[in-house]
DNA sequence: CCACTGCATGAATCCGAGG
DNA sequence: ACCTCGGATTCATGCAGTG
C-alpha cells in the first residue's frame, strides 16, 4: 500500500521537506509534528518566493536564525497544508522557543486553530539555576486545514475519558521515562521522546481506526508506535538511520488491538427516539396540548406529528422557533406536557420512553448494541398514564 | 511625578501607540499587557438550556484582517521595547487566537522570552456544542528587552510562595467573578477584567516596590489597582473613558500595603555561613580530613580555613576543582567529613546548622493569608555531636 | 443561622447531514 | 457550494431566595 511512492506503515529516511514533496495533495488524515527547535542546516531551504537560500554563505550572513527558522518553518507547513485532507486534523508541539513562530505560520499559511493544548507536566526537569519559573509545559496546537473544514473529534470519548466531564486543553501527562523511554546501551536513544500517552490522546480524539497518519519529524517513533497499535496506517518521515532502526525495532513489538475494541461506540448512539414515535406509543396523545416552559404558550398535537398555532402547522421545532422568533429552534427543548397538574418536559419524557423501552446496552462490551432490543414493553405507562386531554 | 509628559499614577485616556510615544526610552521596569484578542466570532452561541451566551462583542476586538492586527501589535509591542528599562520585565497575556501572532512578534521585536505561562482555569466557561476541547486556559509570555538583560525575578518568594517547591509556568487561577468582578448598575464593567491574583503573581515575582508598572491595555484596571495596592507605581493607557472611571472608582478605595509587609524578606537572606565559620562553631575540627564522595581522596582542614592537600593550600573550592582538574568548582558539593564511620556531606552540616542556630524569622509575608509560625530551636548539636577527629 | 435549590454567567473563533 | 431544517449540546461558582 502506498500514497504516490511513498510506502505506508514504513518511516522513510530523508529531509521531511523532500519526502513531503513526494506525498499527493489531500492524502493524509492525520499529521503530528514534533519539529526540530534548534534549526540544524542539513536540508537545502527555500525562501517563500522559491528562491533558494545557500544555507552556509548566504543563510548565516544574511539572516540570522529566526529567519531562516521561519522559512524552513514555512516550507514544510504549507507541504503539509497541501497534503492534509480537508476533513483532517494537524497537530504540532513545541515550547517558548519556537511555538509562538510555528503558531503564525500556521495560521498564515492557512490552517485554522481549533485549541491549543498545554501538555502539563507533572515531573518536569527543575530550573536548576532559580532564574526563571519551572518551564511545566509544552504547547499543542490543532488546527484544521481551513476554517470550513469539517474534521472528526470523538467527543464523547473524549469526555468519557474524562470522567463525564469534557475534555479540557490542559493534559496532565508524566513525561516519557523509565520502562518506556528507550534505550539503547543505557543511553536514552532519543533526547525528546515524547509520551505514547500524549500521541493516544491525539489520534484517538481526531482520527479514525484506518486512517493515515503522518509524523514528518519522526524521531523515536513514538507516533508510528500509538498509530500501530491504535489500528490506524502511519507515515514517517526521519533524517537520521539511526532514529529509524530504533523505530523499527519498537514497531515490530507492537501488535494492534483488536479492531472491536477500538471501535468508537459511544459515539455511535441511536438517534434518539423521534417525536412521531411517543405520539404512536402512547405518551402523548394526539390533540392534547403542549406548553411553553412558563405554561403561557401552548399549541396543539395533530396526528401527523404536527403542532398547531394560530392555524399555522409545523414541527415542534418550527413552532417553537416561531414563538420565539428565532430562525431554528430545538422543539424538544421548548415544549412541556401537562401530567398530573405538572408540566413536564417532552425531552424528559423521550428519555424516559428510551430507558425503559429501548434496550440499552450501550455499554463497551456489547457489539449487539445496535439494533437489540431486550425487554418488551410490558408495564404500562403509569407515570404518564393520565395523558388525556 | 511624571515621565515626560505622563503623569504617574494616573490613567490616561487615549489611543496606546500615541501615549506610549510620549514615554521616555528605558523608562518603564514592568509592562503588563492585556491587548485585545482579535476573537472572531459569528453568529451568536446559545447554551443548552437555550440562554444566550454574552460574548466579547465590543468594538475594540474588532480587526478588518490578521494582517491589520499584525500591524497594530507590531506597532504597540515596538513601543513598549523602546520604553522598557533594560533591566524591565514584559508581559503579555492572550488566547490561542491572538498569542501565537503576538509571541512571534515581540520576539522580532527583539525581546527575549524568559517563560511562557500557563493561566490554567478551573472554572472556564464549557464547550456548548461539543466541538472542541474546552478552551481552559490563556498564555502570558514573560520577556525581557534582550537576551543579554539583566531582570528582576523573586525566585525565593515564588518557591515560598508555593510551599517551598519552585513556581511553575502553570498558574491555577480561577476566572474573575463574584465580589471581585465589577458590575455597574448591575451588569459587568468590562468583558475581560483579569483576576487580581494573576496580576498580584506578575507583579510580585517580577517586580520591586516603587517601580513602575505599565498597563497599555488598562481595561477595568486590575493592573494599576494590584500594583497600588503593592507599593509599586503605575501608569495606565485606556481608549474608553467609562473604563477610567470605573478605574478611578477602583482605585479611589485601595490603601497599598504597609512597606515592611512588601519587603522581600525572603530574598535578602544572609549569605550562607562560610566555611570558617563551621570550623569556628566546631562543626568542623582543625586537623581533621574531608573525603571526596567515593571516599578516596581527602584533604586536611587547616587553621585558616584551607585545605591542604599533597603540600598544596586552597579553599575547599580551590582544592577540589584541582581534583577534578577543572577551573572552579563548588567544594560544597565535593566534601564530606567523617561522622560516626559515615560519610556526610559538608553543605548538609551547613543546611542544618543554618536551620537550628541563625534566626530566619524572614519568611515570605504572602499579603494575603497568615505568616507561618517559625519554631524556636530547640534541639542540640546531637546529630554532629561527634565531631572529634 | 444553616441547608438547600434554582439560576445566572464567564475572552467562544461552538452543527451538520441531506437535498 | 448553498440552503434547509432536525436536533444535539455545559462546568464551576457565586448569589438570591426559600424553608
Amino acid at each position: 500500500m502506498n500514497l504516490g511512492s511513498i510506502n505506508i506503515n514504513q518511516i522513510r529516511q530523508g529531509d521531511c521537506v523532500e519526502l513531503l514533496k513526494k506525498l499527493p495533495d489531500n492524502s493524509i488524515d492525520l499529521i503530528f509534528a514534533d519539529p526540530p527547535y534548534n534549526l540544524q542546516l542539513n536540508g537545502e531551504l527555500y525562501r517563500p518566493n522559491q528562491t533558494k537560500v545557500d544555507a552556509v554563505t548566504d543563510a548565516w550572513d544574511k539572516f540570522d536564525s529566526k529567519e531562516v527558522y521561519d522559512i524552513f518553518t514555512e516550507q514544510w507547513l504549507k507541504e503539509c497544508h497541501r497534503v492534509l485532507k480537508p476533513t483532517g486534523s494537524f497537530w504540532v508541539i513545541g515550547t517558548y522557543h519556537n511555538i509562538f513562530r510555528v503558531g503564525a505560520i500556521l495560521q498564515n499559511v492557512g490552517f485554522w486553530m481549533l485549541n491549543d493544548i498545554i501538555w502539563v507536566k507533572p515531573n518536569p526537569m527543575p530550573n536548576f539555576k532559580g532564574t526563571r519559573f519551572n518551564n511545566a509545559h509544552e504547547t499543542l496546537i490543532w488546527a484544521t486545514k481551513s476554517q470550513k473544514s469539517s474534521y472528526t473529534f470523538h467527543y464523547h470519548s473524549m469526555k468519557v475519558a474524562n470522567d463525564d466531564l469534557q475534555m479540557r486543553s490542559d493534559w496532565f501527562i508524566p513525561i516519557c521515562q523509565g520502562e518506556e523511554r528507550i534505550k539503547v546501551n543505557g543511553v536514552k536513544a532519543h533526547s525528546t521522546q515524547k509520551p505514547a500517552e500524549l500521541l493516544m490522546r491525539v489520534i484517538l480524539s481526531t482520527s479514525n481506526v484506518g486512517d493515515i497518519v503522518l509524523d514528518p519529524f519522526s524521531g523515536s517513533g513514538t507516533t508510528a508506535a500509538v498509530a500501530k497499535r491504535l489500528g490506524r496506517n502511519f507515515i514517517g518521515f526521519e533524517r537520521e538511520p539511526f532514529y529509524i532502526q530504533v523505530t523499527n525495532d519498537r514497531l515490530s513489538k507492537i501488535t494492534p488491538i483488536d479492531k472491536p475494541l477500538l471501535e468508537y461506540k459511544i459515539e455511535k448512539r441511536k438517534p434518539k427516539v423521534p417525536f412521531g414515535n411517543l405520539i404512536e406509543k402512547g405518551y402523548i396523545k394526539i390533540g392534547e396540548f403542549l406548553y411553553s416552559r412558563d405554561g403561557k404558550q401552548s399549541a396543539q398535537v395533530q396526528a401527523d406529528s404536527s403542532l398547531i398555532l394560530d392555524g399555522e402547522a409545523g414541527s415542534i421545532h418550527k413552532i417553537s422557533a416561531t414563538l420565539l422568533k428565532k430562525e431554528n429552534h430545538n422543539g424538544w427543548a421548548f415544549w412541556y406536557a401537562k401530567r398530573n397538574k405538572q408540566l413536564i418536559s417532552i425531552d424528559t419524557m423521550r428519555y424516559d420512553f428510551e430507558k425503559k423501552y429501548i434496550a440499552t446496552k450501550a455499554t463497551y462490551q456489547t457489539l449487539e448494541f445496535e439494533n437489540s432490543v431486550v425487554n418488551e414493553p410490558e408495564e404500562s405507562f403509569l407515570k404518564y398514564e393520565d395523558h388525556v386531554i
